[in-house]
DNA sequence: TGGTATTAGTTCGCGCCGCGAATTAAATAC
DNA sequence: GTATTTAATTCGCGGCGCGAACTAATACCA
């Protein structure tokens, strides 16, 4: 039961009753497809005649489209309605810190075109290499309306002014990522940090989590991000940075961490870490110099392929990752209780070998009665890339801001 | 924005937009009394037709009342309307291990009538001595139309059977309550656990809490618990257990724990965790017996009044215990990025000494840009025992169930 | 003292919406 | 060819919010 916020509600007007059963059958659509009327009503409990009059909205609006006839053992044949992938794009953006990722989706959220660039280190930049890139695919589909910019960053944006705040993985701090690409492309454009967008993309595509009420998302990189859905919705916190599981405390007084404290979890747990500490089992007594970002994703990559060619030291130090991330995750369980956890990263490669562990660690550390899945993200759904696309198409699907 | 939930919605019907404004005017009655109609339209938005209606309806059915005229400057004089005290009971029950407090409240949730018990062991017993109290306090008042009966107690109550499934402070374990109390009274029963009846107590009622969208309350007693108010909503988890964060570890490899891990925040941080220290402090050498509970909370109000009077080593204890709220506390800042956390528990009577290095403490070890307040509970609000009246009263006074 | 301005509250017709009964459409079974 | 079954549409009804018009009550001012 939610407490009705006397500082930022709706009222209902005539057309409320409206925009609910839309979005409902909407959705009830995108999950059936293809189906008929009399099913939307059956699924929906509303009026066969209020499920036509919403469907010729739909119709009409272009949102879906009749297709070919159904069968029934009996009776007349029922036309099927489906989501019209002809009408609308979305484009998603992925910043990440050496690549970023751009494609144009559908309505499925399938991808119809793609492209890439090197994240430049100056934003402005950035956003002058980006627009002609968007406007490129945008012409990829000409006959379809784009209906908004999604992206997804290593980073945290301000709820009240939609600035980049925190991006320490990109070098960019307190930029306006969102006024220039919207004035440049005229599009609504949203801006959301990469956990949480995996963590839409989950709840919206993912195969096991679709309509989860609570999931967690822990994204594993050269850091450690969470996306929290609790109720059905994202955590966002009172300013935008809900998340930062990855600079809680896991080891009192242990590594020094770059924001400043110790012993955060990401210290233990993130690429780096196991990078870390697969250059100390190599070389105990040599002082690594300094690597670079760069040279740190690399050589994640050669630790993953190490492990799988049967490395000894590699395979331990992605255990000892193993058993760090469930230790992060525990209180999460604990505190949380959610129905299912998501991990996104590299790190899933090696599932075969670090699932157990993680799951184990978590059984013996956390404290609930809720049996919350543990599972990999799998990465050819590109969750980062596909979340921005469930951050525009939520404004049509998700529940309407009522009360 | 929160995603449809398709296993779990609510259609709109014609009068979905009646019930959602009647909420709203029926909330801005309660935080505006005495208001005029005039005022509700402009405060929500609606016609002065409409507010008319619908405060008609609201007088009919009795939930307010007009009261005396009020002034303006200029022009005719408006009719106040007030929330009716005179229409609805609500009976709370908070149930601790001594003692259970349980008290009738009006809309205004305030107390009109209170009494109190020892807590029996055996929860049959409990019930039976329960009822003929229930009553008495119905009958005080028997003007009054009884809404229903909220429960808090230290413990987990399943979200899907509603039973009590962990109350070790207590000593109940997978009880109904709620059945027979429903069958002996004939009213509708709500439990909660403690802690997240004091953090709707805070958001519904709290002075300095109202209305905030993000809240955490940590309730620091023989255990600690948390209720977390995010996005304006209690998340209870996909079982009920969520808040659990006292057995989140603290110290990797530490303490033992009765819930069977090692290191868990509530063995530093809790009274118990204090009264140790000191005990440990004073004979260092000898090994205390174990003490039973009733002892236990005995020994921290003596604790308090040592500390209260200069003793050093219950200073330093309660010194000690504020640390490491502190340290458990900066995870939940930094993951979940709150607007204010309330401490509740007897602790906050040496706030003055405590409260700071909590807040130091939570400084030094959070990452966020979130200005999270921390402040302590004031007690003689009885968190415990308002929130269940909160329970029952959000089911008027909250968002409607819809999409 | 009576008109004017101002504010509160009500009345009423309109249009939006979901409901549900009746109707039309299209298929199968016998 | 008729009955049965299922799909989809049509249409009148009642609930609801809107907003214009109207009534009520008060202060100000000439």
């Amino acid at each position: 039961m939610r407490r009705i916020d006397l500082s930022n509600f709706q009222k209902a007007t005539s057309e409320t009753a409206r925009d609910i059963n839309r979005r409902i059958v909407l959705n009830l659509v995108r999950t059936h497809q293809p189906v008929s009327r009399a099913d939307l009503a059956r699924h929906s409990g509303l009026q066969r005649s209020t499920v036509s009059v919403i469907a010729e909205q739909l119709i009409r609006d272009r949102w879906i489209t009749e297709g070919a006839n159904g069968h029934t053992p009996r009776g007349r044949r029922p036309q099927l309605l489906h989501l019209n992938k002809e009408r609308v794009g979305i484009i998603g953006i992925n910043i990440r810190p050496i690549t970023t990722t751009l494609a144009l989706a559908d309505l499925d959220a399938n991808f119809l075109a793609q492209d890439s660039l090197a994240t430049p280190s100056d934003p402005k930049q950035f956003v002058a290499e980006l627009v002609p890139r968007v406007r490129k695919l945008m012409g990829a589909r000409p006959e379809l309306t784009c209906e908004g910019i999604g992206v997804s960053l290593p980073g945290r944006i301000d709820l009240a002014s939609k600035q980049l705040v925190f991006a320490p993985n990109l070098g960019w701090k307190d930029f306006d990522l969102k006024t220039p690409l919207e004035k440049a492309t005229r599009l609504p454009v949203e801006l959301e940090n990469a956990a949480n967008s995996c963590a839409l993309s989950e709840i919206c595509f993912g195969r096991r989590a679709e309509g989860l009420r609570n999931l967690i998302v822990v994204t594993v990189s050269e850091g450690i991000g969470c996306g929290l859905i609790l109720n059905h919705q994202l955590v966002q916190g009172s300013t935008g940075t809900a998340g930062e599981f990855g600079h809680a405390t896991l080891i009192q007084d242990g590594l020094e961490c770059s924001c400043g404290n110790r012993g955060c979890w990401e210290m233990y747990a993130s690429n780096t870490a196991a990078i870390r500490h697969y250059t100390k089992a190599i070389a105990p007594t040599r002082p690594t110099k300094r690597t670079t970002e760069t040279e740190k994703t690399i050589s994640f990559e050669h630790l993953l392929r190490l492990a799988e060619q049967g490395d000894a030291k590699a395979v331990e130090s992605l255990q000892q990752m193993a058993k760090y991330l469930g230790l992060g995750i525990a209180p999460l369980v604990s505190g949380l209780a959610p129905d299912m956890i998501v991990i996104v990263g590299e790190v899933t490669r090696a599932w075969r070998d670090v699932g157990p562990i993680i799951k184990e660690t978590v059984k013996q550390h956390s404290f609930t009665r809720a049996e919350t899945q543990l599972v990999p993200s799998d990465p050819i759904t590109q969750p980062r890339l596909r979340g921005t696309i469930a951050l525009v198409l939520l404004k049509h699907f998700g529940a309407p801001a009522v009360a």
